[in-house]
This record gives structure tokens, sequence and C-alpha cells, in this order.
DNA sequence: ACGTCCGGGACCTCCCGTTCCT
DNA sequence: AGGAACGGGAGGTCCCGGACGT
């Protein structure tokens, strides 16, 4: 057969890091307790070492996983949409309310960005390559990608998108967030144009 | 005389509030600790309560000078420049590897962004308004900028500006975030002008 | 004046001993929990490290306050006993039933004395010096003690109570008990001749 | 047929109460740990259930079995001895340097005494047993044991010399732990005689 | 019957915010 | 304003008990 059915402990492990992907992005890296953690996973905390070394092996994995997600969730969308649509799909579904509501399903860039520099190495070296992963599915998006000529739309869009984000969720006033989400939209779709 | 000379315990207030503005851009709101916040601005822990009710709320105020600290060192530069280079001055200024390195001294929104929705409503009102007056900095460099037509560039470039600070400081490969601040200001200009 | 009064932190540090005294003569010197103890000595376990280096500086403590209760219960007893009948006094004290059933507030070779092997040395060498004591408490009940002649008759009598009540406390037979303790009690009469 | 040969369950089971009996003597009942004592035994400890209902269960079984030991060490000793000679035979061995140091295969309420207490019924019931036991494997040393009299010298003796090893145990200071061996052994001759 | 593996719970140690007393 | 102490909570470790697989 293709592959093994996972071990009940490989499943228990996936479940942690799944939880943790989640918790990281709506509690922050520091807002993470095992206890908690386990707790919202079915368990309790005794079983925790069982399965990672420490606290920081399971946040490298958290981390990993949680870049993952925010670009499986767009790759979807855009699996979805027609090819001249997409650069627009992928646009309003980042600066959506609906993900600057829902930041533990969303970017963990977006909702973790800040404290990543605080992190240990494995943390930021699985966020630099989420992140470049990031900017490849939006190089993708945009007209003639494939050309030379201008290889850096892609990360100047991605920045936008970003800071929008943070901006939006950071401030308390719901016009100014939507403001520059609206703002920043523009500027991308001017850009990849 | 226009002002009274401070007290001492103002200017101790101050002392800690300053302390602690760059300290939380440096180690995050959750890496203060009263004890060595006191210590570092050359008191002991135990009369922290004389000056602020809570932590919470000496959180408010770091978060405000934080704020004012990053748009005064802007402005300070601005003031030394040419009008028609202002733009360039200040993305300049953002972008460089100075403000990579000390995220102490710099914009609080790049350093602390992804942390403020998690924080007490004092904190995101400072954050608020000191992220307005950011847009109305960049807004007041812009060409034409008390014309009506296009209110929103100074949003979108800030965006820009963050969010590639975002990206540039979580990366741990220094070419990706040279490229990342380069594209952000290269669409940061095409936007202005 | 005579005595400084005790300091807050003194009294604490006092209450903690002497509830871990009554403690590990109760449950055994592995019984005894950080949690546990705090919250009977009536506060929680986090201010426990400031009173004590470790669990095990405690249990040393502890052990020499256990060793010196005992001692002192039976010295106030005998203060109060006419000379020629002390050593009565003594024996029907140690071999009682009230003895038997609180082995918190009695003899702490008694009822440690087989665990006090597998201690740290701390413990161990305050044990040593508290059976010491226990010796020349007896000895002091000897007629004609002073004298040369039969120095060994207190160690002799003390292993004997030991002995006794250990065996006691471990049998689960009521009449099997109280005929050891007489049994001891009548040699120990014996040998102090 | 007289006896079945064991089966291998049996003997397993057999050896792993043999293991335990002498771990408990040296490091007291809660100092046995299942997979520690498992693998002393060769086995790992997922097998432990196969043969014990739960570790109290085991504790029990041990405890009789330590006790047996003490006791079948002695009988052989005593055997071997010349009826006059068997006191003293009994009693040098007891409080010889030798029974000081090896604890676990020595007696098992010198050992495990003042632990006994809070241990579950059925170790209590083993230990009282095999108290009993030794009670009469002294009385039976005794000048003119079978006569009436003086039913109680064997039990002031047990004491004695039980009461005599745990304080030598617990003591380190080597010419004390001596002097309370020599004086207990005094005292037991002077009783018997 | 034995070996592998894992979940549950208790525990020690430490850190930090807060308060009380000086 | 300073120092000490209390209170809570979290991380890491250990081990019992049992579920599975062989």
């Amino acid at each position: 057969m293709a592959t093994d059915s996972p071990t009940r402990k490989e499943e228990t492990h996936d479940r942690i890091v799944r939880t943790a992907a989640r918790s990281i992005r709506q509690h922050g890296y520091d807002g993470l307790g095992v206890a908690s953690l386990m707790k919202e996973a079915g368990l309790t905390h005794g079983g925790f070492y069982a399965h990672f070394g420490s606290k920081t092996d399971l946040l490298a994995e958290a981390a990993d996983r949680a870049g993952a997600d925010g670009i499986e969730g767009l790759g979807r969308l855009l699996a979805a949409a027609k090819p001249e649509a997409a650069l627009d799909t992928l646009l309003d579904a980042y600066l959506s309310d609906r993900h600057l509501e829902a930041p533990e399903l969303g970017c963990a860039i977006a909702s973790l960005g800040s404290e990543v520099p605080r992190q240990a190495a494995p943390v930021r070296q699985a966020a630099t390559r989420r992140m470049k992963e990031m900017a490849d599915l939006v190089e993708r998006q945009l007209p003639g990608w494939r050309k030379p000529g201008n290889p850096e739309r892609a990360l100047a869009i991605l920045s936008c998108m970003v800071g929008a984000m943070v901006i939006a969720r950071a401030s308390d006033d719901a016009a100014f967030s939507a403001a520059v989400r609206e703002a920043a939209g523009k500027l991308a779709r001017q850009a990849a144009g």
C-alpha cells in the first residue's frame, strides 16, 4: 500500500501540533501553556514530554504548521478560482473581515510576525521558509509571472498585505481598519498590473 | 514661568515609562518584567506601585510613549530634509538596516504590531492613535497631499512599510530581508507618485 | 532587651518547620509534599523557596525539630515527676497507648527510624544528635547515673523502648502490641537496676 | 505427585517477588519502582500486571517474603550452632556489622519497621505474622523456653535487638552505632539468663 | 506471557505580579 | 521609596497503570 496508517502516537502528536498551531496564532507564542494546550487537545499535560523534547521543540513544529495552514487555506481558494481572477480572490480573502477576525485560522505572519524575531532559531527558520512559500504563492497569481522583468512585485505585494492586516488588527477603530485594508488592496492590484 | 519644573516623582515616573517603552519594543509586551524594568531604571521593584496602579497601566503609557518615540525620530529626520526628498528620506530611514536592527528605538507597530490585538484596551487605543499619526506623517510627505483625490495613498504606503519591516525582521535570511525591504520601497515610491 | 522579637519571616519559617516536623512523623519523609505542607501551614506553595533552598534543606530542619519535639515532651513530664519515680514516668509515657497512637507528636526515632539511613547527610546528622540527647535523657533517670560502672545501660534501655514502639506500631494485633510494650518495659526497669 | 514443577509464570512471579523483597529492605516501600524492579528482574515493566493486580499486591507479597528471608537466614545459622550457644549466635549475628551493612538481606522489621504503619492492611498483616515468628525463634533459644514462667522474655529481647539495629543504622557515628549494639546485646543476654 | 508504548497525575522548582510593612 | 514575603501558575520530570501487539 502507499502509506502506512499513522500510529496512535503520530495521530496524537499531530493533534497536539494542530492545536498549538491555532493557539499560537490566537494567543501568541508566549500565550501557549503546556497544560492548557494539552487540555484543549483532549489530553493532560503529563504526556506532553513523550511527544516533544521541550516546549521549544513544539513551538518550532507549531510555527511551521501554522505557516502551512495559512498557505493551504489560500491555496484551496485559488484552486477554485478562474485564473484571471486569482489575484483578486487572493487579496479579497486575505484582507477580508473573516481573516481579520479569525487569526487562529489565518496567516501566521500577520498574527505572529512581530514576535518571531524573539523566538528560537528553529521557529525563525520555519517562519522564513513559509514566508518564501507565501511570496511564491503571490507571484504565481501575477500576470506574466514566468517572464523576467519584475520579480520583486510579489514581495512588495506581500508586504502590503501583511502590513495592512497587522495594522488593521492592532487598531480598535473599525473604520480605520477597513480603510487600511482597502487602500492596501488597491495598491497591490496596481502593483500587479 | 510657563511650566513647573517636574517634581522628582514625575521624573522617576517618566524614566520608568521611557525605559519600558524601549523594553517592550525589544522584548515584547510579555517580556517586560516589573523587577527587571525597575532595576534598569535604577530603582528597586518595591516602589513600582507608587507610580502605577498595575502593570497594565504602565503598559498603556509605555505603548503610547513607544509610538511617540518612533514618530519623533522620523520627524527629526524629515525636518532636516529638503521637501522634495522628504518621502525618500522617510522610506530610506524606515526600511534601513539601522531600523531593522534597533527595534527598541524604532517604530512600535513594526516591533509590536501583532501583539497589540491581545493587549488591554488602553494599549490598543494608544496604538490606534499613534498609527493614525504615523499615517498623517506619511501623507504630509506626499506630493500634493492637501489636494483631494487620493487620500488613501498614505495608508497603503504605511502598510507596505510596516509589512516589509515585520517580514524582514522575522526572517533569518539577510538576502530575503533586504529584498523585501527594497521591493516595498519601490512600490511605495511608485504609489506616491 | 533580651531577645529581638522574631520577624515575620522567621515566624513563618518556624511555622513551616513545625508543621513539617509533625507531618514527617505521620507520613514519613517521602510523604511530605511541598504543596500540602504549605497549605497545612496556612500558606501557598509559591512562597516555599523564599524560606528553604530545597525540599532537602527543609527536611534537615524538620528532622531536627521532630527530634527536639519528642525529647521536649518527655522533658516536661519528667520535670513534674518525683526523682525516684522518674524512670517509671519516662517508660510509662514512652510505651503508652497515647504515644503509640500519636506518632506525629512523639519520638522521631520510633516513627522515622528505619527511613533515616536513606536520607541525606544533614538529616542523618540531626537524627544522630537527637538520639544521643535521648540517651542522655534516659541516663539521667537511672539510679546513681553519675557513678561510673555501667554507662551503657541507657543505650540498652533506649534500644528496648524504641524497638518496642516500632514493633508495636507495625503490628495490627492490639494484644501483641501491648504485650511487646509491657515486656520491654519490664526489661528496661530490670536493667535500670 | 507431591508438587508440580513450577511453571515458567510461577518462576517469573517468584523472581519478581524475591527481587522486590530485597529492594524494599534497601530502598523502602516507597523506593520501589515498578520499572526499575522489573528491569532488575530481567524483564520490562510492561509485563508486571500479568503477575500482580497492583503495586500494592506485590508489596504485600514482598513484605511477607522479606520477613521470611530474615528469619530463614537466622534459622540456618542456628541449625549449625550448639544448643547452649544458640542465643549468643543469634544475637551476634543480628547485631553484627554484616547485618548492619546489608539491610537488603536482613531483618525486615529493622529495615522497614517504621514504614509499616503507613502501609496497606495486607502488608501490615504479613509484618505482624513474621514478627510473631521472629519472637518464636528468639524464644526457642532461651534456656528452659518450654517451661511457663516468663513468656515475655522473648518479646523484650526482640524489642532490644530491633531497636538497637534501627538506632545503629540511623546513626552516622560508627562508635555510637557499635556501642548501642553492644549494650543491647548485653541486656538481651542478661534478660535471657 | 511478555515487550512496547502511551496517557494521567502528582510533584519539585522557579518566576513574577502584587501587597504589606517599614 | 525600599525590602521582604505571599500567591498563583507554569515547565519539566517521574512513575503508575493499562492498552496493544507479538
